[in-house]
RNA sequence: UGGGGUGUCGCCAAGCGGUAAGGCACCGGAUUUUGAUUCCGAUAUUCGUAAGUUCGAAUCUUGCCACCCCAGCCA
């Protein structure tokens, strides 16, 4: 099948046919430029895998670029998060830059930009500002500052570097129209005064670049080709475009492209929101398992392929749109199906006795893992055993194929047993399920002409190991932090736990989380993909449907 | 109401004037020692809508409708 071409491609194939980066060697360059004021989350793998796939399809560059022009919200923690988060996902950028490394060229190029007659400096408060930017429909008002001398802003915002102002006295602001039919043109601000201390620059600079005047800026600095951003920004572009040129950068200028942000069903991907659960304790931190944070998708056990392969598989467009969250639990599935190991588990234990079983001693049993080529692994069968509570039935319904009194039921790898009957305690719960097994059903050599439709998870009473299991329901969107979109599975905060029964196969990371992924049927994993108890965790939800 | 965008199956999404790819979900059926996996099969006479151009349109033109974004000294 030919690889898809999305549309952003298609743009940089053209220009390629057309001769724009010849100058340059024909090399493409991207680049990721978060602003370190937050973890990153699953919307930005969106944004990684364009980046880095246009890098890979072209083989270019791309940068890791933190956009840090606001040090009132930026720190040095999520600027670290963010490294860690690419290393984790492995997209290997080729050089890690800062916005906060160019402000003195940043600064030359707004003296330019006065000399040139293109920027001034504005006297006007903030409400003023806003008050003359006018509104949708109407033009804004030129402000009285407008037509300073060259002389004068220049001298101004001299001083406005050097402190000589309060934050909001005063701003450099380009020269453009405020009568714009687009508001980011009608003489937008360049510079802010802000006496904040910034997390690398410290306390060297009092003004700060805005977005719409570093972005460029910092792209054409370091050559960037496509500057790929969100839905959001095309509005910015003439403004980018103004900028770049007034810049005096060289061509080929980068040229901004934008794509529609990932939206998943349920999920509450608003940095503000995400801040906000974080900041008031509603979990655990940035990297609870809950949060669609990288951080938190890592500690539930979602694999970084899984991650990307969704992102490529939901295209890149520019409409408006929403994933459903099965279609990311499908990839997380796909990834784990191929590549995890499984074991056995049981959630609830039930013991459950063989009755029959003679042999003093235990017998161990060599299996296969789902996919042979992940190895063997060693089960210990005996006569007390563990089930899953789930798998024991006084009342089936229609169509259970698991373990009920009278029935059959494949104990997985290795024998048929039949349920002769059960213990209660005094209250008429069940404590022990009574059966007996089919000495030549034995898994791999079963001669017993038994057909059982269901087969279960076990682990040996003996040498089982306790397990902590939790469940995480994902971040759902909450009433009151996003304001609408309602949904009965309004449980954002859930996080079960369950302290079951293992395998000793699994002994070795124990200590480390060990989760079920709420992913389908297929539900489990732990450490990343190692292990995946899917089967347990499926007959339970094949029974709930 | 000004400007900028977007509308193709329940959800993503190809398609770029020649007669609707693919994936997710769903539904059949086969295999199965995970009710999983795998495997086959079904599934848009139709592309927001109404006209027009054309031998021929989802693709071109025009009008209309719907939704999203923009009035931070945030990014």
């Amino acid at each position: 099948m030919a690889e898809s071409v999305n549309f952003i491609e298609q743009i940089i194939n053209e220009e390629l046919e057309e001769g724009k980066f010849e100058r340059t060697g024909n090399k493409i360059i991207t680049r990721f430029p978060p602003e370190p004021n937050g973890y990153l989350h699953i919307g930005h793998c969106k944004s990684l895998c364009i980046n880095f796939g246009v890098k890979d399809k072209y083989q270019g560059e791309c940068n890791l670029r933190f956009d840090d022009t606001n040090p009132a919200k930026e720190t040095e923690e999520f600027a670290q998060s963010i490294i860690d988060s690419l290393d984790w996902l492995g997209f290997q950028y080729d050089r890690i830059l800062y916005a906060s490394d160019y402000y003195d060229k940043m600064y030359e190029i707004a003296e330019k930009m006065i000399l040139d007659g293109n920027a001034y400096v504005c006297d006007l408060s903030a409400e003023e500002i806003t008050e003359t930017r006018g509104t949708l429909t109407e033009p804004g008002k030129e402000s009285p500052y407008r037509n300073r001398s060259v002389e004068e802003n220049l001298k101004l915002f001299r001083e406005m570097k050097e402190g000589k102002y309060a934050d909001g006295e005063k701003v450099l602001r380009a020269k453009i129209d405020m009568a714009s039919p687009n508001i980011n043109m009608r003489d937008p601000i360049l510079y802010r005064v802000a006496h904040v201390s910034h997390y690398r620059t410290g306390d060297r600079w009092c003004i700060y670049p805005m977005y719409d005047f570093a972005h460029p800026i910092e792209d054409a600095i370091e050559g960037i080709t496509h500057s790929i951003c969100t839905l959001e920004f095309e509005d910015h572009r003439p403004l980018y475009n103004w900028v770049v040129e007034h810049a005096g950068f060289e061509a080929p200028l980068p040229r901004q492209i934008e794509f529609a942000r990932l939206g998943i069903t349920n999920t509450v991907m608003s940095k503000r929101y995400l801040k906000k659960l974080v900041d008031e304790g509603k979990v655990h931190g940035w990297d609870d398992p809950r949060m669609p944070t990288l951080a938190g998708l890592k500690n539930r056990g979602v694999p970084p392929e899984a991650l990307k392969s969704f992102c490529n598989l939901i295209g890149v467009s520019k409409a408006n749109s929403e994933c459903q969250y099965s279609y990311l639990e499908a990839c997380i599935r796909d990834y784990l199906n191929a590549n995890a190991e499984r074991a056995m588990a049981v959630v609830d234990p039930l013991k459950l006795t063989i009755t029959n079983y003679e042999g003093e001693e235990d017998v161990e049993f060599d299996i296969n893992q789902f996919k042979p080529e992940l190895g063997k692994r060693t089960v210990r069968f005996g006569k007390t055993l563990y089930i899953d509570r789930n798998d024991f039935s006084l009342n089936p319904p229609p169509k259970y194929f698991r373990l009920k009194v009278g029935g059959y039921v494949r104990l997985k790898s290795a024998y048929i047993v039949r349920c002769d009957g059960y213990n209660t305690d005094e209250n008429g719960n069940v404590t022990e399920v009574l059966c007996s097994y089919v000495p030549e059903s034995r898994s791999g050599n079963d001669t017993s002409g038994i057909k059982t439709k269901g087969v279960i998870h076990w682990v040996n009473a003996e040498t089982a190991i306790d397990a902590v299991i939790k469940q995480y329901e994902p971040l759902l969107k909450d009433a009151e932090y996003a304001g609408q979109d309602f949904s009965e599975r309004m449980n954002y905060d859930s996080e079960h736990i369950f302290y079951g029964k293992a395998e000793p196969y699994l002994a070795e990371t124990m200590e480390k989380s060990f989760q079920i992924m709420r992913t389908g049927y297929y539900k489990s994993c732990m450490d990343g993909d190692k292990f995946c108890l899917s089967e347990i965790v499926s007959l339970k939800d094949n029974f709930n449907k």
